[in-house]
DNA sequence: AATTTATCGATTGTTCAACAATCCTTCGAT
DNA sequence: ATCGAAGGATTGTTGAACAATCGATAAATT
């Protein structure tokens, strides 16, 4: 069973709903995340780090009993995660893990290219040009000390980085939303040793040509990156 | 109260579910849509045709009860009005309707002007830019009718058709919610006569020059008119 | 034997009723 | 007038119930 072992942890992580916390929480006007909340995290938890794989089939009443929650809560929840395209919905029976089909990698890199490249040719402010170098920076870091994972997650930084660069609130969730779509594919299993390693120079060059401010330079690598990548994926999964 | 002449229809439109209609869907394989689905449609309607306004509170009881339905499925609609950001919900406060403020604004026409240049960029397949011109013609009709509703709706259409261009499937569904959102602000109230008429115009010339193969002028066109568009909705609204 | 048709079990979709937690307002005290 | 304490209303969450639907198994038909 797939989500065995959450039994023990429960969602908690505010543990006992303690009034001292509570009081205080509703004083500094802190959002206290909602059960329904946590068990969305919960599951994107266990989405992102491949203990649910794509098609797995999600049964409300075992996640309910699991989660030791309402089986309306985790409707709500799964409500959450189907709107960022992580679940998928087949009306009377169930909701599934997400699979990126051959079709949907092509149209997640084209999401990718539309708001990055825009992200990019913008130029953004010092600061958030920044940022984009401080992921870089974070990836050199993890290669150094050969922590695949930290490598992953400092290249979706970049990207992150980038996006930002517009200042979009709304750019942002878009591209967090399609990151953790892909999130679904770059498991450990996924990814050998140097998957990402490679990047670490395409990182490097585009960060350089945006902080000369050499915008299409940046934009022009910054695509032929991401066509690569796509290619990549599109030779590793499927067809 | 806002939800009032819907109690009458309540959330039909599927009205009595007889066998006959349920088995001839499952054989068909005809997605037939939650009960909560079309409480969210019902809710959409109203918030696309300014019955309820920006900043209105939703209660869940008094809903229910409009729509004939339990409090469990109205929640069900509100999370999905929210992760589409027509309503926002504040926690152990209510769900109210999105009120867009002037950065929301910026925010927008910031996603728009990304996703609607680079897709006119791209160029897209003839029928795509058919139906670019088809959009154009059912604007035309529209002002030789006088039917100013038409003529907005025409004008999404066009730029939906913009987006169609990219030919994903996901840049569609973002840019339809990008439009709903601003449906909330383009209301017959907030549109006099000759709102869109000057659109019109432009329309004709991104087009023409899209059929032309001039993608970049396409897409200066387009992005001067987003520039305006803009600029004209800050002055409408606040600041 | 293969295909169709019933039957059954399991799961989802939806409702209802209850209760705790929280917020807003009103009222009262200082 | 300010502050703080009830009170009421609404949300958040639970639990149980039931109809509707699906998938698979078993039976019946050709």
């Amino acid at each position: 069973m797939a989500t065995s072992e959450a039994a023990t942890r429960g969602v908690s992580g505010t543990g006992a709903t303690s009034a001292a916390t509570a009081t205080a929480a509703a004083r500094l006007r802190v959002a206290v995340p909602s059960v329904a909340d946590r068990v969305a995290d919960e599951l994107r938890l266990q989405l992102a780090e491949g203990i649910l794989l794509p098609g797995a089939r999600l049964t409300e009443s075992t996640i309910a009993e699991d989660l030791g929650v309402s089986r309306n809560t985790v409707r709500e929840a799964f409500a959450e995660l189907a709107s960022e395209r992580l679940v998928v919905r087949h009306p009377n029976r169930g909701v599934f893990v997400a699979s990126l089909e051959p079709g949907d990698i092509h149209d997640v890199y084209t999401v990718r290219r539309t708001i990055e490249v825009s992200a990019i040719r913008g130029g953004g402010s010092p600061e958030a040009v920044a940022a984009v170098r401080a992921a870089v920076e974070e990836g050199k870091l993890a290669a150094a000390a050969n922590d695949d994972e930290g490598l992953g997650t400092a290249n979706q930084h970049f990207h992150g980085a980038i996006v930002a660069l517009a200042g979009s609130r709304r750019l942002n969730t878009i591209m967090s939303q399609v990151l953790a779509e892909m999130r679904l594919f770059f498991h450990k299993a996924t990814m050998d040793a140097n998957f990402y390693s490679g990047y670490l120079k395409d990182n490097e060059e585009i960060c350089e040509a945006l902080e000369a401010g050499e915008l299409e330079k940046a934009a022009d690598l910054l695509l032929a990156y991401l066509d690569r990548s796509e290619d990549k994926q599109a030779e590793v999964h499927g067809e």
